[in-house]
DNA sequence: CATATATGTCAATAACACTGACTTATTTTT
DNA sequence: AAAAATAAGTCAGTGTTATTGACATATATG
């Protein structure tokens, strides 16, 4: 692309990171309109098929993890979403209220509730998945087994520590 | 990763797609979460800035845009940001009105108004994009040339065909 | 029994987005 | 010059997603 350090485009203010002496900041806006776009289109048909049932993004997100982790709390499932128990409750109480999923008591800690996805549940989560899961393989196949391994890569490097684990490691997200 | 077809994670409705016979329903997943993490982390720190501003996302959208094409008219960053005039006037009406924003009457359309950062919005772009900027070059560095060229690459699959000659093309986002 | 944990709920607030309808100014087209 | 199109702004109403704070209940653990 650009060579850096060209007369235009000054090293500015934005460095100040001593890791990143060699980055254009062309080079980083250009990264940072690509998660944007790319973000933004990722979710976008999903979005279209929940707003045919009266749902948002957030009733998405308890579907899907629901459905990577049957069986899973309230409790973990609000570590995994990091957001308030409040804001869970009205996306939860609605789907559960729904029936696309269904919450029982714990038998070995009566105080939990587990959740796990009824079969309309299930089938909503994967229309979802599947309109997304097309668009990675599609992007996958389009290029290549190396540039996935640097999609890969560079996308959990992106990622916070503490949520890191869950792709390093092993399973799904059981914590 | 694991084997395509394996016994316990057969190859469900997900696949309908010709495109993605040899993907796994394991591996989309990760993307998908993938996506969703990084995604999250990458906004996080930029919203905790906003927030003291009083502030939100849209906000910095709409500063990011106005740095990245200065005088850009307020229809052409409706067409980048694809939210109605409605939501944009409010954002944009409170950055006017607070002095992040100057708008300026066009003198070769006057129906248009130009976009520009004053000093205090440039201020506040530029740190916010220092630490976007700062995570990027951590995890370019981190992951390699060769990571990079792959996320670029897969991101860019990713992205709609309309808007995905704005990384493919050459400079910012002038349509 | 006391305390901690897991869940749920009430009330208020805010950011962000939407639809629809309408106005004003300006430019372009006929 | 009149008509149509474009750019921008505004008013009113709605909805989703999220927040904070306070409180209630059931259950488990020390």
């Amino acid at each position: 692309m650009s060579p850096p350090m060209s007369q235009d485009e000054p090293q500015s203010q934005l460095f100040e990171d001593a890791l990143a002496p060699f980055l254009s900041e062309e080079q980083l806006r250009r990264a940072i309109e690509l998660l944007f776009f790319a973000y933004r289109d990722f979710t976008g048909e999903a979005d279209a098929i929940l707003a045919d049932d009266g749902f948002g993004r957030a009733h998405h997100r308890v579907i899907y993890f629901v459905k990577r982790n049957p069986g899973i709390t309230v409790n973990h499932l609000l570590g995994i979403l990091k957001i308030t128990k409040q804001s869970l409750s009205r996306v939860l109480g609605q789907l559960v209220r729904d029936g696309y999923i269904l919450q029982e008591t714990d038998d070995e800690d009566r105080r939990r509730r587990t959740l796990t996805l009824t079969d309309k549940g299930a089938e909503l989560e994967g229309r979802l998945t599947a309109c997304q899961s097309a668009r990675i393989s599609r992007a996958y196949k389009l290029a290549g087994p190396d540039a996935v391994k640097g999609f890969k890569a560079v996308l959990t490097e992106i990622i916070n520590l503490e949520d890191r684990a869950r792709f390093t490691g092993g399973g799904p997200h059981t914590d």
